[in-house]
DNA sequence: CCTGTGACGTCCC
DNA sequence: TGGGACGCCACAG
C-alpha cells in the first residue's frame, strides 16, 4: 500500500507496540522482546523506545513493560523505576528480594 | 543525507 | 555460573 514503507501495515509501529502492551491483563507483565514480537519481529529496543516516546495518560499500561531478566530496566532520564514497581505491585506483583519479577508465573502471555 | 543514541536481547568467553 | 561485547531497528538532530 504504502510505497514509501514509512510505516508497516499502514499503521506505525509505535501504534502496534501501544496495541500490544494495552492487550497485557492487570496483574501480569511482559517482556520488550515479546511485545516486539507480538508487534511484528521489530527490534526489542524499539519497544522500549516507543515506551520512552509513550506520552503519559496515555492509558497504556507502560509499567507492565520488563526486561527479558524481569527486572525493570534502569532508565536514562528521569525517575520511574521505582514508581513502576510500586504500581506493579499495587497490580497484585510480587517482587524477589533480588527486585525482580517471576516471568513465569506473571508472563504474559503465559509461558 | 548521515550519525548517534536508546525503558533490549542473545551469543560468546 | 557470571560478565562482556555485538547486533537490532527506529527516531531525532
Amino acid at each position: 500500500m504504502n510505497s514509501h514503507g514509512s510505516d508497516r501495515c499502514g499503521n506505525s509501529l509505535y501504534a502496534r507496540i501501544y496495541a500490544q502492551v494495552r492487550r497485557i491483563p492487570r496483574g501480569r507483565v511482559s517482556t520488550y522482546g515479546r511485545i516486539a514480537r507480538l508487534a511484528g519481529g521489530c527490534g526489542a529496543r524499539q519497544v522500549g523506545y516507543a515506551m520512552a516516546a509513550l506520552p503519559m495518560g496515555s492509558g497504556v499500561p507502560w509499567q507492565r513493560v520488563i526486561n527479558y531478566k524481569g527486572e525493570i530496566s534502569p532508565r536514562k532520564h528521569g525517575d520511574g523505576a521505582g514508581s513502576q514497581r510500586r504500581c506493579l505491585e499495587v497490580e497484585g506483583i510480587c517482587f524477589t528480594p533480588q527486585g525482580r519479577v517471576d516471568l513465569k508465573r506473571y508472563g504474559w502471555p503465559a509461558y
